[in-house]
DNA sequence: ATAGGGTTAG
């Protein structure tokens, strides 16, 4: 594990950060102090300042700030000139206009001291300010001090409603009536662009219409926002509807009501209607270019926007090619691509992780804008809408830096950001503190919180979201759940992400019942189930043995209507491998690729993972390469999975190849591979070559994990004393393991299985004197004691252990009660396991699956049928599926008992399921059933019956042929 | 006063 990085963020936070000298505050500035001005002829003051207001005027309409600054103290210290009021307004407008807006308020107190008298102008260029500055106070102020029209309460209201406020700006209509001034059309559209920011746009639609009833005149720039409204909600027929009623009603549609609904189409992925409505474009343009033609619709041709929304949406839904070969398509034809579309497309290098396409296509934009002189124009063009290009370009770059795993590039990106002037808003915090979440900076991203906060920036829920994945990811999960605190004092509310990476922590971490509730908290709040949550609770049930309610919830959701994606088949499919349910997991593959979705990677591991638990390397291996033939590249996982089975087959030579393989494809064997293969040779009590392998590893940098410690134990303990096994945790402490409350349950519990109880006591004992950090004895410490013993067989001194554990004031959890049961189970002692079953199902614990196996097996041995039966019918009962074994076990009893109908039924069912009877099951059939004489050969017949069944579940499954008929029982008939 | 690019979870 990497040493945590210093922190390169924020090395002087508070340093000022400008390239930009500001204006006023004459006393900095040297020629100041001169009473004595460069000489003009009074004649000529006019015109020279005139002049100068021209100058600043063009510098900042090319944003040269620093020239135009320069320019506007030349005139006023080194040259003593006052402009005339016109003067004045046009250096106020230019300067806001141009993005340099906290200079207006300097320049309105200069104006004011050198004795020029404002007027309504001056103060709507002033009101304006403010409200860009986010000083709606000082704009609301103003408002109440000086002479308005309808122009200054359309500042405030267009202030407001950029701040987020379009109920108190809707407030403002009626006192316009009252002091007379009315409103216009551009009140109602400034307010409807409000209600639609905020997604409100059935509000924006009925504010508009009462509006439009009330006389304001219905123009295309309303339509436009109210189309767009709906379009950025997906609502495109809606959106559509407007559209038609628009040209109804007379209002011609412009490029920008096309714009508006081609990038709705694209972002929803009907490229066929955004381009039909593109073909709409350029025949209304040859009707227009045509003498005779002429259809009302002007200046109605696609520009880069038109294309830039089909570039991105390809970039997002299609792939990076295919974006590509548009972009060159759209130069190619003469559009000049702006600084959008080359976001947009660096944005596509980086999520591909084409780290040096992305850096190339932004040195390209540097040179182009920084080409200065002539280029003044090209950057005049490259603001979008008043946003430097500078600013999501750079957030563009820094995420990408961080995605592609540079943190500290990005990091240097992001103080670059600062230096050159640029003031980042919510967004790019929000990048920032994502990124160093993801690397593990959880300081870092609290530093860069409480920044923000400073600057006056606030954190929305993809920020705060972003922080509670970082602490979840480190599996803090107190702090994970305090940020949903802060989230809820900031009126922030969680989203189904928010819920969903929290839920999916907590299952982790195993507090599975506080997951539940966060789930019906999420479910109460109206939010609901996407792919992702279903994955996550899928995932979570599956692993707390409640596979019957996640079953429920999926079918639940896909009844609700949602499709489900390629991550959701692909779980599924790993469950029911998992549970046995080869066929079962193998419709769902078809099913996956019959709605047109191809394996990933991760699906095919999954394929791979099953081929090998049922030992067919062979065809795991063709697998591999059809992967390979398809363009994919197998993963670490891939490798893993071969490894992992090969080991379990104690095919040790075979695991070797393969572990060659996967270094001749440049993957290296990372912490899973080197426990894989460490646990494999400990299972063959190959300590001493498994001590080989993990020199490897530490060679390689890698430190031992708790899987590791736990096997080496485990296999140390194999005959020898306790003496030894501490020895061996010494050592691999030496090799850099890092001892945690996991380590020390191990070794408790290996201890106490290897029946070494009082010396599990004395390292308890010596773990609580040396007071080991974060280590206290809790349930889990117990659960390992307890575990130990159960699997040791030694149950009297398990039920003590439960005493004091009680006695303390520990209640047992789900955990507890499965070990118990189990091990009274085991050791037939059913009148104990039982008691205990029945205290766990009274509190709500459901057991696990193979606690019943244990149970039912118990009772099968010995004949006792109809008490198994009955715990079969309660396992069901309470949504636990049986697997294999289960079934294994059943039949096995009834076959003892000659039951030939029931052993029937019971291989019908087990069939049904998906599951195959094993070798030692058809063994005690064919004993019960087979003629004398006959059972050898009967076991044979029966057993290339169930073979050839797998194989076919197979086919059927993974090549999708029929398989041919025959009737499920013959061979079982013909006994 | 209206259109295209940037931030979150399996």
């Amino acid at each position: 594990m990497k040493p945590p990085k210093p922190l390169t963020l924020f090395r002087n936070p508070f340093k000022p950060i400008s390239t930009l000298s500001p204006l006023s505050s004459s006393s900095s500035n040297p020629q100041s102090n001169h009473t004595q001005h460069a000489h003009i002829p009074l004649s000529k003051t006019h015109l020279y300042s005139s002049f100068f207001c021209t100058l600043i005027e063009a510098y900042l309409a090319c944003r040269r700030f620093s020239d135009a600054t320069r320019a506007f103290s030349s005139m006023r210290r080194l040259h003593g000139l006052n402009p005339d009021t016109d003067g004045w307004h046009r250096i106020l407008y230019g300067f806001n206009a141009s993005g340099y807006v906290s200079q207006v308020p300097i320049l309105y107190s200069e104006m004011l001291n050198c004795g020029r008298t404002p007027n309504v102008f001056t103060h709507n260029v002033l009101i304006h300010a403010f409200c860009k500055l986010g000083l709606i106070g000082d704009a609301l102020d103003l408002l109440r001090r000086v002479e308005t029209d309808v122009v200054s309460y359309n500042t405030v209201i267009w202030g407001l409603c950029r701040g987020g406020s379009v109920e108190s700006a809707t407030g403002f209509l009626s006192e316009m009536l009252k002091r007379g001034v009315g409103f216009d059309a551009f009140s109602c559209n400034t307010l409807v662009h409000g209600f639609c920011r905020k997604g409100l746009v059935n509000e924006a639609q009925a504010l508009r219409d009462m509006l439009v009833r009330g006389g304001v005149e219905p123009d295309v720039i309303g339509f436009n926002t109210l189309i767009d409204g709906y379009c950025k909600i997906g609502r495109m027929s809606v959106a559509r509807d407007l559209f038609e009623r628009m040209r109804r009603e007379g209002v011609s549609p412009d490029i920008i009501s096309y714009n508006c609904l081609i990038d709705g189409y694209c972002k929803v992925g009907d490229f066929s209607r955004a381009e039909a409505l593109m073909d709409d474009i350029l025949s209304a343009k040859l009707d227009t270019d045509s003498p005779e033609g002429e259809n009302g619709c002007l200046n109605l041709e696609p520009n880069i926007v038109t294309h830039t929304s089909f570039i991105s949406a390809y970039c997002n839904q299609k792939g990076l090619d295919e974006a590509l070969s548009l972009y060159e398509e759209t130069v190619k034809n003469g559009f000049l691509p702006d600084v959008v579309t080359y976001s947009s497309i660096m944005n596509g290098f980086f999520k591909n992780l084409k780290l040096v396409e992305g850096t190339a296509v932004f040195r390209e934009m540097e040179k182009t804008a920084g080409r200065s002189v002539e280029s003044a124009m090209f950057m005049k063009d490259m603001l979008v809408r008043g946003i430097p290009f500078d600013l999501i370009t750079y957030t563009v770059l820094m995420d990408g830096l961080f995605k592609v795993g540079k943190a500290d590039e990005a990091e240097d990106m992001f103080e670059t950001l600062l230096r050159v002037g640029l003031s980042p808003n919510h967004i790019t915090y929000s990048a920032l503190i994502n990124g160093l979440c993801k690397v593990g900076n959880m300081k870092g991203a609290e530093l860069a919180l409480l920044y923000m906060d400073e600057k006056g920036r606030e954190g929305n829920v993809i920020t705060y979201s972003s922080v509670i994945n970082g602490y979840v990811k480190k599996g803090m999960l107190t702090e994970a759940i305090d940020v949903i605190g802060k989230m809820k004092e900031r009126d922030i509310f969680p989203n189904v992400v928010t819920y969903g990476t929290i839920i999916d922590g907590l299952f982790k971490v195993g507090r599975d019942n506080l997951a539940l509730d966060m789930y019906k908290e999420m479910v109460e709040r109206g939010l609901e189930v996407n792919n992702y949550v279903l994955d996550i609770l899928v995932n979570g049930l599956r692993k707390i043995g409640k596979m019957g309610e996640a079953e429920g919830l999926f079918n639940d959701t896909v009844q609700r209507g949602l499709s489900i994606d390629q991550v959701n088949y692909t779980t599924i499919m790993d469950g029911l491998f998992k549970r046995g349910k080869t066929s079962a997991a193998l419709k769902v593959g078809h099913e996956m690729m019959e709605n047109g979705i191809q394996p990933d990677v991760v699906a095919y591991n999954v394929f791979i993972k099953c081929l090998c638990k049922l030992g067919k390397f062979d065809e795991a291996l063709s697998f591999l390469s059809e992967m390979k033939a398809l363009g994919m590249t197998p993963d670490h996982a891939t490798f893993n999975t071969m490894i992992a089975a090969l080991c379990k087959k104690v095919k040790m030579d075979a695991m070797f190849k393969i572990c060659d393989e996967m270094k001749s494809h440049g993957l290296y064997p990372n912490l899973i591979t080197y426990s894989t293969i460490v646990g494999g040779l400990c299972e063959e009590g190959e300590v001493d070559k498994a001590m080989e392998v993990l020199n490897e590893m530490t060679a390689f940098g890698l430190r031992p994990n708790s899987i590791i410690h736990k096997k080496m134990l485990h296999a140390q303990a194999r005959g020898k004393n306790a003496d030894s096994i501490l020895q061996m945790h010494e050592h691999l402490i030496e090799m850099g393991l890092i001892p945690d409350l996991d380590i020390y349950n191990n070794l408790v519990h290996i201890l106490c299985t290897f029946g070494m109880i009082s010396k599990a006591t004395s390292v308890l004992n010596d773990i609580l004197k040396r007071g080991m950090p974060r280590v206290c004895l809790d349930i889990t410490t117990y659960n390992a004691i307890l575990s130990g013993l159960s699997e040791a067989g030694l149950m009297k001194e398990a039920n003590e252990i439960m005493n004091e554990m009680q006695e303390k004031g520990l209640d047992p959890n789900a955990v507890t009660y499965n070990i118990l049961v189990s091990g009274h189970g085991k050791i037939g002692n059913k009148k104990d396991s039982i008691r205990l079953y029945c205290e766990m199902v009274r509190k709500g614990f459901i057991p696990m699956l193979g606690t019943y196996n244990i149970l039912i097996n118990d009772f099968s041995k010995v004949g006792m049928m109809i008490q198994a039966r009955e715990l079969f019918n309660e396992m069901h009962k309470r949504g636990v599926s049986p697997n294999s074994s289960t079934y294994d076990i059943l039949i096995r009893g009834w076959s003892k008992l000659s039951n030939r109908a029931e052993v029937q039924r019971l291989l019908k069912e087990m069939d049904k399921n998906g599951f195959v009877p094993c070798g030692s099951t058809i063994g005690c059939i064919s004993n019960a059933f087979a003629r004398p004489g006959q059972r050898g050969h009967t076991r044979r017949i029966l057993k290339s019956f169930y073979e050839r069944k797998e194989s076919e579940r197979f086919l059927h499954g993974l090549f999708l042929i029929d398989t041919f008929p025959y009737t499920d029982y013959e061979a079982f008939q013909a006994l």
